[in-house]
DNA sequence: CATCAAATGAGTTGCGTACCTCAAAACACC
DNA sequence: GGTGTTTTGAGGTACGCAACTCATTTGATG
């Protein structure tokens, strides 16, 4: 009837009597400490293995004495997603202290290569972990790797490069974002044929290119009755965006779909809106799909001018940050499937 | 530039001097032992909470000495969801045995009010916590309140009994995901009109009746020109679901949208590709909504025979609810927001 | 066989809390 | 003022591990 998941648990000291050995030489194996044979490792670790012996995280960690201290390299700009992180890190304060984990935020400028591996090199010695909004650059990824070779626990946050050596990733996979959203807006336009906007950032940047790419490859391939226009770079801005979208929007009356890659989306949203009162509520006619749920996108699903929003759950992504950083400076494995984050799509019904 | 999140931290001892008085006294007032003078009992917890401070959880787990007990109850029969989730459980069982934590897995019968409440009166005094899936019904009721009454943490898990004194609940929101459902199916039927067909396990559960609640609430309001069918209730069993449908099917050619709310999902898929070979790919030209990631509807999704299914990520619902159960017997604050199940939409693309 | 380095044993201390005992102090009541 | 009760202080032990010291044993080498 009852069937239990854990077996019972030893301490060192068992392990020590079964290994034939004494406490320290334990320790020493356990810590990879120097001055033990290696016959008397296997021995040691065959004893551990046997026993699928864990040491328990709560001595271990009251044994440590000192804090741990992470450090969240955040853009310093206003961006709406990214402060929805630290106010998601701000509400762990009391779990944090409660496990005497020191985490600071340090605001750096993202988009300016020197300026960020300048952050990181400052960081080197101070912290058992970083999470870090990294731009992929080489003086970046040289500085990921001087942290890593210092001893920290680097993962990146949000955006990734992967040629470092950064231990993790915790973000999304933008080509399936991308993808998802073009099928979304491929599905719910349904059966009409037109043409397709894509307001982004800018296309030098990696995540947007990314979502780029994998958007039309699903235009191309599954909805040929649908055009693309060029990619318009809206800097993540509201008036630049509704500038140029609404010139598009002119020129183009037979507009059906819209995807909106960044942020900047008061602006879109004004140009569909403004249209809107010469064609008769065009903003309802055009398929709409941005990223991320705040409260102007919020608001949009609710009003309807909005269709759905892909997301990341900014809570998750600080959450996820600090308990892979604190499972790597322990030595613990990472589950995965828990801190995997999700291409999550919201419609207004199933808004969190 | 760098902004710390966590506070210098104390300990006991440290609010000891700070109230004026004995380890032993901050001690009873923290455990409220009695012995203690109203007054006395303010000053320290004036200084407690003057200093914001937090019992450092890893020594309070190291001091306790016993390790905590939780029991999961769940359904005996082979339901792929339940096996789910209780697949990981199992792969947190390093996680757990790290913590000194015991899980332990309880099949009970849990269509049956009675046995599944005798199951629960049995756990009684034996557990620290106790997760179970329950069915609304009175004498479960009364079994979840005397649990809690013998001062165990229960949480409901997948399933609700919100009229008991369960002190948490893990699971979505089944009246949402209804209208999640509803509201695809509408948008993804396009412009058509004609009508949809809903298949349930049985509208006597009372996640499946809520779950249709929510799908007519969005399909009365918002797709006039679908008109909904009349539940099937095929038993969450293939072969029903199947013959059911079928003959559906069969009456009425203008079948547009079908909603799957329960298990049966590979009847319902055999009675769309069924028809197709006589109506030329009817599998694909029905919008069919489901519910749950598994092997099959993984497949089906890919094949493009699925076009989304709703999704409680069982991976989640599984820590989530430890997590709450270790989190109330701590006494710690709950994070919500992490510990709260969304409703995931999983189309092909966004196929986790 | 003597010498020295490497390997190991035995032991200690401290982390911050829970839980316990016992004695002393403070207080209430008659 | 004496009695009894309540409140408080002081101290100890234990939890499992990290990190350390120092003495001892083992093994290799010349």
């Amino acid at each position: 009837m009852a069937e239990t998941l854990t077996p019972t648990v030893l301490t060192l000291k068992d392990i020590a009597r079964e290994a034939g050995v004494s406490l320290a030489t334990v320790d020493r194996v356990l810590h990879n400490r120097p001055g033990v044979r290696p016959d008397t490792v296997r021995r040691v670790k065959d004893a551990i293995a046997r026993n699928s012996f864990q040491p328990h995280v709560a001595a271990a960690e009251l044994a440590r004495g000192r804090a741990r201290r992470f450090a969240f390299v955040m853009p310093s700009g206003p961006n709406p997603f990214m402060q929805q992180i630290e106010a998601y890190l701000g509400e762990m304060a009391a779990w944090l202290s409660a496990r005497r984990l020191a985490v600071e935020l340090v605001a750096a400028d993202v988009f300016e290569p020197a300026a960020l591996a300048a952050s990181l090199e400052a960081l080197s010695g101070d912290y058992d972990g970083i999470a870090v909004v990294a731009l992929d650059h080489p003086s970046v990824r040289a500085a990921i790797n001087d942290l890593v070779d210092a001893g920290a626990k680097v993962v990146t946050l949000v955006s990734d490069v992967p040629s470092s050596r950064r231990h993790h990733y915790v973000g999304i996979d933008n080509i399936a974002a991308g993808r998802t959203a073009g099928a979304l807006v491929g599905r719910l336009v349904g059966q009409r044929s037109g043409k397709v906007a894509i307001v982004a950032g800018s296309q030098g940047l990696r995540d947007h290119a990314e979502r780029i790419f994998g958007f039309n490859q699903v235009m191309g391939s599954e909805f040929p009755d649908l055009s693309v226009l060029p990619v318009l770079e809206g800097r993540d801005d509201d008036d630049r965006s509704e500038q140029l979208l609404a010139r598009l929007l002119g020129k183009h009356p037979d507009i059906v779909g819209l995807y909106n890659v960044g942020a900047g989306t008061q602006g879109v949203a004004k140009a569909l809106n403004d249209k809107a009162s010469g064609a008769a509520g065009r903003d309802k006619q055009v398929v709409f799909v941005g990223h991320d749920v705040t409260a102007l996108t919020r608001r949009l699903l609710l009003q309807g001018v909005m269709d759905a929003a892909i997301s990341q759950n900014p809570g998750h992504e600080a959450r996820a940050a600090v308990r892979v950083l604190l499972a790597l400076a322990r030595g613990e494995p990472i589950l995965s499937e828990q801190e995997k984050i999700r291409i999550d799509i919201v419609m207004r019904d199933n808004l969190p």
